[in-house]
DNA sequence: AGCACGCCGACT
DNA sequence: GTCGGCGTGCTC
């Protein structure tokens, strides 16, 4: 430093020790941002508030993370902060913890974690506690109310006049026909003035109605057992067949949980999908229930942020971001249908909301509930590990029997348009009998393929290595990995002869069903179907109202559905998940079919389910219709022991994807090499290897796999080779990320 | 990610 | 002669 620069600064600077504040800044660089303070502070706010600096040429909010008495950048180079925004931090002490413990954990910037924590208005600098506004007449008003200056207006007289009767009364308490807007009016006529509260922080008001329903033993020994350990970390896995009344088990805890002025996290996979639940928590706590899912205004978002934030709401049912919503009193975490893959996050920050849930829940002391039929086999590893206890509710409640599933061979039975001669005399059955059917199936669109009889040319898409898939209704060919779309062509691209569509999608089996059973009203729901607002609950509404008799769907059917007419369950090909690459498939497909089934005669007729395969023999398949869900996880996990996959070894995936495939190649060999270089004899490194779908949207796509016996061994290994990684500089227009804990090894 | 700076093509 | 294309470089 020479002494002309050091002239140049404030004297202070070399006098005073020096006080650094680091900053968590919303952007892609893996590191916090240090900064003096702003020029004009006394005192510095606790870690967690947010913080207006100077970033570059822009100016932005970054999250107070830590504060230290040097920085690794030159004192003179360090810009100080322009202002704080709050007194208290916007995270509540636990999830601050877990945030940074998750950029850690899942190597994701530090910043933008952060800032998935918040609604988009507080990350723009918008208050962090809801206020109120009181108004007051000022003289010059109470001179207009007596001697108004004009006789027009009498609206604005009349408000001047309420005011005057209801002194310093809020925005909120206006009564009709006022509006807010013309308090604004008379504020700027000068008539009126405002004073602004903070919402208080305290816990709102709770008011539970009692369950009517009485307790089976098993649900009765759950809630006794887990409300037993309140106030202390647990990891409770409820395994409760379709229909066994988990829902009720969450119920009556979180009563419990939140009796002295706690709240409660409740998880769901998907809340368009899930209305049953949200009316039920509605009905049983008749205040305090927040709702986030993605379907809200960022307005709603915030405002049910601030409610739990302030302690207002005591309930916060939410899909994978509300993990870590701000929750002061947190005293429960529930996470239905826990084995779901919505609840890891695929783009960005690849989270998994159901293991921070774990980890929240540990850092908090409170207990974590797990719920599903269809456990994943990590949790019933745990489970059997001792880590977590199992809590078990096998029957139904009313005695409604598990459905009889049977497999039907498509190698020995004819079928018409994929659907099996057994199966369709099965439907013609249950039909008569005024059952209700469901017909699954996992593919939208009308056929997966358009192929010329003549050369073999299938209808390409031009941007990935995949088929397009005819949507007839739409009259279009669409690529189900990029969304690119195409008129139908009515000739073969290469000889010119008739295309015809090869294999079954959810509409080509709409329009099987109702030639074959045209007396069946039939109901569809897959992605194209429920793409119009509104319109998944007019499908559902169909359904329950009996109305429709067949329902053809894709796993939108999966979810947390109660069919009670429904006797019979058609999946039309369970194929898929047989023999697929990845090391997940069987496990996705024992659960899906499992949930389906589960949708099939859950009051008092037994249900049937038929499962329509070529591979009859296959053992996983056979033990899963013959001894059920659990029978087929041991055999499942004794696989994954053998094979050494999860959960007996941690895996990260490096995926990387570029337009030239030989930058791409070689980018991630250097990758591999440098991983090699640290010489970590416990991991290893596989690949690269080209991802499944190999072009997708005109980049190529491959990865490498990094495999491990234990987690600490990964993450050591993660913490010393991403830097090397980043400091690879691949290409121009190559992007990479890093996936740990990945669901699908692609 | 933004947002600058920075050198080469078609327009008022 | 400028407006503007997106290549590359930096952000405490």
């Amino acid at each position: 430093m020479t002494p002309a620069s050091a002239q140049s600064y404030p004297q202070e600077l070399w006098t005073k020790t020096s006080v650094v504040l680091q900053v968590a800044i919303d952007t892609p660089l893996r590191r916090v941002f240090d900064y003096l303070p702003p020029t004009q502070s006394q005192e510095f706010p606790p870690l967690g508030v947010r913080v207006a600096v100077p970033f570059g040429r822009q100016r932005l909010i970054g999250i107070l993370v830590g504060i230290a008495s040097e920085s690794a950048v030159p004192l003179l180079r360090l810009k100080a902060a322009l202002e704080f925004l709050d007194e208290r931090p916007v995270y509540d002490p636990i999830t601050f913890e877990l945030l940074r413990w998750a950029s850690e954990y899942y190597h994701h910037p530090i910043g933008e974690v952060y800032a998935a924590a918040l609604p988009v208005s507080l990350r723009l600098g918008q208050a962090a506690l809801g206020s109120t506004e009181h108004w007051s007449l000022t003289e010059l008003g109470s001179e207009e109310l007596a001697h108004p200056s004009s006789r027009r207006a009498p609206q604005q007289r009349a408000l001047l006049a309420w005011l005057a009767e209801h002194p310093n009364a809020a925005t909120d308490e206006l009564s009709e026909p006022f509006k807010p807007a013309q308090l604004r009016n008379l504020q700027l006529r000068g008539w009126i003035v405002g004073s602004i509260t903070e919402e208080a922080r305290e816990a709102g008001a709770l008011q539970v109605r009692q369950g009517g329903l009485a307790l089976t033993g098993a649900q009765f020994q759950a809630v006794e057992t887990i409300t037993a350990t309140l106030s202390s970390f647990g990891v409770h896995l409820l395994y409760g067949v379709t229909g066994s009344g988990k829902t009720e088990v969450y119920l009556r805890i979180i009563a419990a949980a939140i009796e002295a002025g706690g709240q409660a996290l409740v998880l769901v996979p998907e809340i368009a999908l899930t209305p049953q639940l949200v009316a039920r928590f509605r009905q049983r706590f008749t205040t305090g229930v927040a709702v986030v899912h993605s379907g809200l205004t960022d307005a709603e978002r915030r405002d049910a942020w601030r409610s739990a934030h302030s302690g207002q709401a005591r309930i916060v049912i939410g899909t994978r971001s509300a993990v870590f919503t701000s929750l002061p009193r947190l005293a429960l975490i529930v996470v239905d249908e826990e084995h779901d893959a919505s609840y890891k996050q695929h783009e960005g920050f690849r989270y998994s909301a159901r293991d921070l849930s774990v980890m929240r829940a540990r850092g908090a002391g409170v207990p974590v509930i797990l719920g599903s039929a269809t456990p994943s086999l990590e949790s019933l590893e745990n489970a059997l590990s001792g880590r977590y206890v199992k809590h078990l509710l096998p029957q139904r409640p009313g005695g409604a029997k598990p459905p009889r599933m049977s497999l039907v061979d498509l190698r020995r039975h004819a079928a018409d348009q994929g659907l099996s001669t057994p199966a369709m005399q099965a439907m013609d059955h249950h039909l008569r009998a005024g059952g209700q059917v469901i017909v699954f199936l996992n593919r939208r669109g009308y056929a997966p393929g358009l192929f010329c009889n003549a050369c073999g040319w299938v209808a390409p898409c031009a941007h990935c290595d995949a088929r397009m898939t005819l949507h007839r209704r739409a009259q279009q060919l669409r690529c189900h990995h990029c969304g690119a779309q195409e008129p139908v062509p009515t000739i073969c691209a290469s000889c010119g002869q008739a295309l015809l569509p090869v294999g079954q999608g959810t509409e080509r089996v709409e329009e099987t069903l109702t030639r074959l059973f045209p007396q069946a009203p039939l109901a569809r729901l897959d992605r194209d179907t429920a793409a119009a607002r509104g319109s998944i609950k007019t499908v559902l509404d169909r359904v329950h109202s009996g109305e429709a008799r067949i329902l053809v769907g894709t796993q939108m059917l999966t979810k947390g559905h109660h069919f009670p007419e429904v006797t019979l369950v058609v999946i039309l090909d369970a194929d898929q998940g047989l023999f697929a690459s990845d090391f997940r498939a069987t496990e996705r497909l024992a659960q899906t079919i499992t949930q389906v089934a589960g949708r099939a005669g859950r009051e008092a007729r037994a249900g049937e389910v038929l499962i329509q395969t070529e591979f009859p023999e296959h053992p996983l398949l056979n033990r899963l219709i013959t001894d059920g869900y659990e029978s087929f996880a041991s055999s499942a996990l004794e696989e994954r022991r053998e094979a050494g996959w999860p959960p007996y070894s941690r895996l990260a995936l490096l995926r990387a994807e570029a337009k030239d495939g030989a930058a791409l190649d070689s980018f991630l060999k250097a990758a591999a090499g440098s991983g090699h270089a640290l010489g970590e004899p416990d991991i290893k490194i596989l690949g690269p290897a080209p991802a499944l779908i190999a072009r997708r949207a005109d980049h190529l796509r491959a990865h490498l796999l990094i495999e491990t016996a234990a987690r600490p061994t990964l993450q050591r290994f993660l913490n010393s080779w991403l830097p090397h990684v980043e400091a690879l500089r691949g290409p121009k227009g190559l992007r990479w990320s890093i996936d740990v804990d990945p669901l699908e090894v692609d």
